[in-house]
DNA sequence: TCAAGAAATCAACACTTGTTTGTTATCCTA
DNA sequence: TAGGATAACAAACAAGTGTTGATTTCTTGA
């Protein structure tokens, strides 16, 4: 019959649990790595009560979770906000604006990658793009067949994802337009593209 | 002085212990993730005592990866069994080697990387071909920076690192024959070399 | 404004985790 | 093959985990 409001999650004593939580998961992960951070210590840093934890997430990973998801979210509105033939423009907008992204989270992104030992992460990362560019893929290219393409999207979508976590690991010194630019050439025309044998 | 044999690593007790565990956390992990496999259980079904599992591992996590370090060490033993300028002969020799490793390991590897969320072992598994690579890289190819070489590297093995994952978790259905073509031509001549655009 | 209804709290539960201590059993080598 | 070394064991520990039920406090719509 109703629903009025999913659950409550737009309460404000929800709201300020949550934030609690998460200013302290962030506090803490400055300090140590996710595995090693209690959800007592957490609920006590948050000044709340460790039950209150349980209710809103299953436990440390599950919260981290959410928070990554927030991101993930902001990144595939990125990606969706393109017109579903941008591909035949060029790669090299899009690429520019998902390093800039990049860019913007840069220490979030970088602090979950380093010390995070959770696939999920990247693995969420690398089926978002697939899905994304698998729609308009076979329309661009000609593969003799599927099994064939969507080998190919795994080897592009891992080589970028390799040369993003390169890019956070290294400080992300190089700007975002060098990447892109490095990264279209590797993905068109491949190591011989770029540059000739001796 | 002496040091006579590292801790006593070849007692039979040992090899015992360690063969009973392995056997119970391989049959434990057909059944659950790693993450939900108590130290508990694994020792119970072992039939060995939860004290000495901790006189040989940190944890679930640490005796997961001392059993990828065997095969890890053994894929190692194969990317040094080739000349050092053996990439100058052409990608494809090495290349059927390394999917013919992985069919043979294919179930272990498949089972720790679907369902582990532990990043080291992919990154154990770029690490060490970024290695090897990078060694006789600089020869065969003009980069106009060390930098540009770095993130090129990067792209590379993550794509061969993401197409090995993929032929994993669809069952290994492909010859390495095939998959070794595919990925010489993806390094070599990008997606652009493999097909002509519309 | 006030009365459901929902969230947060408190307290207690059976469980797992690392670790330690003292004892027993097994190994291997001199 | 006897004996010192050491691995495995049993038992107990403080601490963390995930869950539950009873109670208090907050929020919001009528």
């Amino acid at each position: 019959m109703e629903a009025k409001q999913g659950s409550g999650r737009d309460d404000r004593r929800v709201r300020r649990t949550k934030q609690m939580l998460r200013s302290a998961l962030l506090e803490l992960l400055r300090e140590k790595s996710v595995d090693q951070i209690t959800v007592t210590e957490l609920t006590q840093k948050a000044d709340v009560n460790r039950g209150t934890f349980y209710g809103h997430y299953k436990d440390i990973y599950d919260m981290v979770e959410q928070m990554e998801n927030e991101m993930f979210q902001e990144f595939s509105d990125l990606l969706h906000a393109y017109p579903a033939d941008a591909l035949r423009h060029g790669l090299r907008p899009i690429l520019q604006d998902v390093f800039a992204f990049l860019q913007r989270y840069g220490d979030v992104a970088a602090a979950l990658l380093e010390r995070d030992r959770d696939t999920r992460f990247l693995e969420k990362l690398k089926g978002m793009v697939a899905e994304r560019v698998s729609l308009e893929w076979g329309r661009l290219y000609q593969f003799s067949t599927p099994k064939e393409q969507a080998f190919c999207l795994s080897f592009l979508v891992g080589g970028a994802v390799g040369l993003i976590q390169s890019w956070l690991e290294g400080g992300r010194k190089e700007s975002p337009e060098e990447l892109a630019a490095l990264s279209e050439a590797m993905i068109l025309r491949g190591i011989e593209g770029l540059n000739q044998p001796r």
